[in-house]
DNA sequence: CCGATATTTGACCTCTGGTTCAAGAAAAAG
DNA sequence: CTTTTTCTTGAACCAGAGGTCAAATATCGG
């Protein structure tokens, strides 16, 4: 009963999302944000309680993509080298060619509220974990299938690889692509 | 003639610098920039102009400070590779060790205004730029001492260094010592 | 000592941010 | 219908941002 909803709570979070992650957390308006989804500011704050909870849920919305995208990606046909640099390309080329380049939200962040926002800091924290994880798990089948050399820890190469994940997505907010590409090469060489 | 000056420019620029380091471009506000250089708001923007000019002064003081902590710290005793683990160490450590976990000037301000302030964006890439010949010029001191592989190709693998450094001073708002640690070791491995 | 010049300061101004609210509007229950 | 409930909205609120200004203060050349 009582009056419906007439937007839908999930596309809103999903307009929300694209504006936390052009111009940031702080940079972003609740005005900004209720005229993306099409909505009152009113409205926005009685469904998401306030801005901070809406982030939350955008962020969520953003962990969620990536992975899947993630996931897809790595289970492509190749060696894991390939793959993962093919991954890696993705992601940066996916950066330079957007109209603007807003990185990774969840590197973002990491270094707009990292230390400041527990919350925020733990919920990138589990969504690198959750890519570090498929990553090793690539390289661990490229093991069993003879393309990645046996010394290799997969574990290990894989926290090497998101660290260098962070990077490339400051790198490409800075530099230009050949630059950051010729990095990628260097960094899936030991695989 | 004239009254003249009560406060030492530079240093008001310094204590500027930890400010903006600390809570970010957008974060420090106008009165607090003040309060940390024990000067009126009045004052700050008679001497700086505004706040962006105070920030460029406080980017610049970084970059001149940093790169000379890079040179000395590079110049030091042992093989290419330990000398630059150690100055890997260094910047993560100082991160750890801080109070508050503010990661790098540089990295902060490409994320939070590269693509949006083309004068930060290009004072950015300088700096990195910078960094990058001193890491370069200190592995083709490796390779001649004979402690690097010839194989290695100094430029690229001081550019893929960089980005690996903005990776980790990222890594270092988010995750453990250790993470960060282990994933240094990799990063130089090559070397 | 007197202007001339340069600096300091806090009050003041405008604008926007994040949030709340009172009033209206749309459905379902009775 | 009316009541009840839920949603919608723009206005209104308060705090703080970024910046300006007139007045007060300090030094120097004459």
């Amino acid at each position: 009963m009582g009056r419906p909803k007439q937007f839908d709570e999930e596309a809103a979070v999903a307009q929300a999302m694209e504006v936390f992650w052009t111009k940031g957390y702080a940079g972003s308006s609740p005005a900004e944000l209720a005229e993306a989804a099409g909505i009152g500011k009113g409205s926005l704050y009685h469904a998401f309680g306030s801005k901070r909870e809406l982030f939350g849920r955008a962020l969520s919305l953003y962990d969620r993509a990536g992975a899947e995208l993630t996931e897809e990606f790595l289970s492509g046909p190749g060696t894991a080298k390939e793959r993962i640099r093919a991954y890696l390309r993705l992601l940066v080329d996916a950066d330079f060619d957007a109209p603007v380049r807003r990185g990774c939200l969840a590197v973002n962040t990491a270094l707009e509220l990292g230390g400041r926002d527990a919350e925020a800091t733990a919920a990138v924290r589990r969504s690198v974990e959750r890519s570090t994880d498929l990553l090793a798990a690539r390289i661990e089948r490229g093991k069993l299938a003879g393309d990645v050399p046996a010394s290799v820890d997969a574990a290990e190469q894989a926290r090497f690889l998101m660290v260098t994940v962070a990077g490339l997505r400051v790198a490409a907010r800075t530099f230009d692509r050949e630059t950051v590409h010729a990095a990628i090469d260097t960094a899936v060489a030991p695989l």
